[in-house]
DNA sequence: CATCCACAGGAAGGTCCGGAGA
DNA sequence: TCTCCGGACCTTCCTGTGGATG
């Protein structure tokens, strides 16, 4: 150990650049995925489609309920809380007792916590776990009635919470509503990434639910290259931005569905980046580490907040991968996972359990098992490590059983 | 062209946990 | 106290099946 010199000057330096250069932001907010803005581009159809469904409210009358369709990143939450937004500054001036409910379905996770979430914005709190579905449901609709609430309830990412659960808890939202009398009404709006979500609704939800529906397309490159452009204006000082930058970010996003918050986040993930850099400019060279990062960051966060199993299997993937990364089929990764888990004291689970496992590593995107047939060989999973194979080990090394299989 | 492998993946049910309510 | 609940996670049992091979 040597003077102490060197060191304090890097950190002087890194506490001076900040202190006295000026930030290449002018407003990172805007570029924050929760942000709405002011005006919303290539989607006034939508917007005035949704304003009119909803106007009813206005006069105190119950709005159709209304489904939301589009994939990820084409402005349905964007139009569904800008429009709201503005509902109900009208709706204070009128003095209604009407209120918006927002609630992201997969955030909250389960139908119980979806229940509790709704519950907090009617302010009532309730216990976080013991009752009963229907107990915490009747608890909420008791208050709503008390009160004398007209209630929207936006229920977005409403395809995770049907998926993973049943649409009992939608049901009851739509029935209550004859039972609720004394013109007081829920209306629901749904918000789905998946067209196909209605395949998963029992006939009279579904019914109840989808009196209107509105479909939302994919931005287009220019399309999304005139939005961060637009943002740009407000987020970054004039000039900072290239325009080469803008267009490969542009193009990134659009090769994934033209998804407008996955552009926005690459933009500001850039921008932190370059500012980090002590660069005043944000190139095409920063929007390309930044698509990396983006990456990188979610496949470890996913890898390492998986339960034991998951990650000895995918330690199983590993060491099969160094092994013969052609033909990792599920029974050889089955053996493999089973002796790893006895060398670590470690009760196996089944290979339907590890089937399904795999399954959900599939969705999560860390690797790619597809159902291959090999004739008289029979049937199997083929999987392939889809993530950087140092990401994993990395992530995984943090688990500390498993680290000491890991060499 | 039927056969038959090596699983896939649905269905139903079990166990544990943390907690409410009577 | 006892009973009930939802949720996470798992097992057991089961039927289904794509396509190379004999």
């Amino acid at each position: 150990m040597g003077a102490a010199g060197p060191s304090n000057d890097v950190l002087d330096e890194i506490f001076n650049r900040t202190i006295n250069s000026r930030s290449i932001f002018l407003n990172r907010d805007v570029l924050r995925n929760d942000y709405i803005p002011d005006h919303i581009l290539f989607r006034d159809d939508q917007i005035s489609q949704f304003g009119s469904i909803l106007a009813p409210i206005l006069r105190g009358n119950k709005p159709s309920n209304i489904f939301l369709y589009g994939k990820t990143g084409t402005g349905k939450t964007v139009v569904a809380r800008y429009v709201t937004k503005k509902l109900y500054e009208r709706i204070l001036k009128l003095n209604l007792n009407t209120k918006f409910l927002y609630i992201n379905t997969r955030l909250a996770s389960t139908q119980y916590k979806m229940l509790v979430e709704l519950g907090a914005q009617l302010d009532i709190s309730l216990p976080f776990t013991g009752l009963s579905l229907s107990e915490a449901a009747s608890r909420i609709f008791d208050k709503m009635k008390r009160d004398g609430i007209n209630t929207i309830i936006i229920l977005d990412e409403i395809d995770y919470i049907v998926k993973n659960y049943d649409d009992n808890i939608l049901y009851e939202f739509t029935r209550v509503n004859n039972e609720l009398l004394n013109g007081n009404f829920i209306s629901i709006i749904g918000i789905s990434n998946d067209l196909k979500f209605k395949e998963y609704l029992d006939p009279r939800v579904l019914s109840g639910l989808s009196e209107e529906e509105m479909v939302f397309p994919p931005y287009t490159v220019d399309e999304l290259e005139a939005i961060l452009t637009d943002r740009i204006k407000t987020a970054f000082r004039p000039g900072v931005v290239s325009e080469s930058a803008v267009k490969l970010c542009a193009s990134l996003a659009a090769s994934e569905h033209g998804d407008a918050r996955r552009a926005v986040d690459l933009l500001r993930v850039a921008g932190e980046l370059a500012e980090r850099e002590g660069s005043d400019v944000v190139d095409t060279d920063h929007i390309t580490k930044a698509s990396r990062s983006i990456e990188r960051d979610r496949t470890y966060e996913v890898i390492r907040s998986l339960p034991l199993h998951g990650k000895l299997i995918l330690a199983a993937v590993l060491a099969a991968v160094l092994a013969a990364p052609e033909d990792i089929n599920t029974g050889r990764l089955y053996s493999n996972y089973t002796s790893m888990a006895r060398s670590l004291g470690v009760e196996p689970l089944t290979q339907r359990r590890i089937s399904g496992i795999l399954s959900e590593l599939d969705v999560l995107g860390v690797v790619n098992a597809p159902v291959v047939s090999n004739g008289r060989f029979g049937r199997s999973k083929r999987v392939k490590l889809v993530v950087p194979r140092e990401v994993v080990s990395r992530a995984l090394q943090e688990d500390e059983l498993i680290s000491s299989i890991l060499k």
